[in-house]
DNA sequence: ACCTGAACACCGTTCAAGT
DNA sequence: ACCTGAACACCGTTCAAGT
């Protein structure tokens, strides 16, 4: 890869769909960076991998983006591109959201050690603020207030967020809940008598019903708490008993 | 500190407080670890780093620690033993549960680097399996369903967890929410309006009320949402309107 | 058999020397 | 003036050589 034959034709033409030694440019280096990141993952996104990947060395790089941080902002804001905000297939706000969020999280998923970097960078891309107006949209459309409406969007994308950190941290292992089960298992019913109670609940896996059941309870949950009371009154608390 | 005149005496006595060369053990590894991780975050945890604090070299922590991430996951659950689980001070089960999330809240924020390792590591030590019964006992007082409870508790834990790794990481930037500060301020009207109606609140700062209100809002809607019912009726989406 | 110095294969970032 | 090879100051992990 590095040592080229002198005798073989300069790489001008394309090999299908490959750049050319395309001049380097902000928007190439996060390409490649995020074509790695598919492949390899969050480690295969190294400031050394991307410059070798263009065929330079890792100083280069420092002329075209702040650093490393920045750079994985920037990848992540170009993931993000994939996140559909436009869907009309639901007629009601509610399952539009939901399939916007199942969108974003999805792609943050689907994408190896793309969803810590979500869980590390500000939210500030053109991608995420699209996101961002589409869900304040939603909640508009829902008739809530606007405080609640702001912190609301803040909690739904961090939920979200995170358990998709969660999800794609457990898909690099073979047996996922293995360590889990072993501590359940282990738990003493005199010392913790819940635990053991809810042993095989807590190990219920993370299927779409439980995203979704996740999802209700923030949106119920938004819609019932206005955020200008910091203590709302506990009408609800004996409701279920 | 490595280099030690030969003329003084050997550091038998202790100087108050530090330990003095107690023979290696996991459980002094871990002790250690903590220590740098309070005192230089996550960076100071470096597997060199502990090795060099407890003067030997780093290949020798591999005899009593599987890896780093086992490193991690142990001086998490030290950490974790600070959080207050045991609270009576509030009568009932919302205000306990408060308290008992803040607390969890506040150890995982107080010490820098803690937060980002309680998102890596699945909570399967002592600690977390402490703190796990003792929501599920409040949980079981308020009368939820067991399979709700189940879900709840991990959503609850993941939810606050998230949202001190945010707040722990802003915590080292001088201006920390000058990014989407500056992002927001960009934003045009035309394109995105909603976000632009919500500039100020989207920045309004994270004080106690707002976590206050997160943890009500996930109360609420779990006590809402039965998890057997994974699309529960919309009853409520129109109440508020 | 146990412990560990030294080596291995990496990092992100800087900067002086080249064009 | 711009670009970048080489160096700097680190990583986590392994393993052969010592006790």
């Amino acid at each position: 890869m590095s040592t080229r034959n002198p005798f073989e034709a300069p790489p001008v033409r394309s090999r299908r769909g490959g750049r050319v030694k395309e001049p380097l440019s902000r928007d190439a280096i996060v390409a490649a960076a995020l074509d790695l990141l598919k492949r390899d993952g969050l480690e295969g996104m190294s400031l050394r991998k991307v410059a070798a990947a263009l065929d330079t060395g890792p100083a280069t790089l420092y002329a075209y983006v702040e650093d490393h941080k920045a750079l994985q902002a920037l990848v992540l804001d170009r993931a993000l591109s994939e996140v559909v905000t436009g869907g009309r297939a639901q007629p009601d706000w509610r399952g539009r959201l939901m399939a916007l969020l199942e969108s974003y999280f999805t792609v943050l998923t689907r994408t190896r050690g793309l969803a810590p970097l979500a869980m590390n960078a500000a939210p500030v891309g053109p991608n995420a603020l699209r996101i961002l107006e589409a869900i304040l949209e939603l909640f508009d459309e829902a008739g809530m207030e606007r405080a609640t409406a702001a912190w609301g969007v803040d909690l739904v994308l961090l939920y979200v967020t995170a358990i998709a950190t969660e999800v794609s941290a457990r898909q690099g292992t073979p047996y996922p809940l293995a360590p889990m089960a072993q501590a359940l298992g282990r738990v003493s019913a005199a010392s913790h008598p819940m635990v053991q109670a809810h042993r095989e609940l807590l190990l219920s896996g993370d299927g779409p019903d439980r995203f979704a059941w996740a999802v209700e309870v923030l949106l119920n949950g938004i819609l019932e708490t206005p955020s200008d009371s910091p203590r709302p009154a506990q009408k609800k608390a004996a409701r279920r008993r």
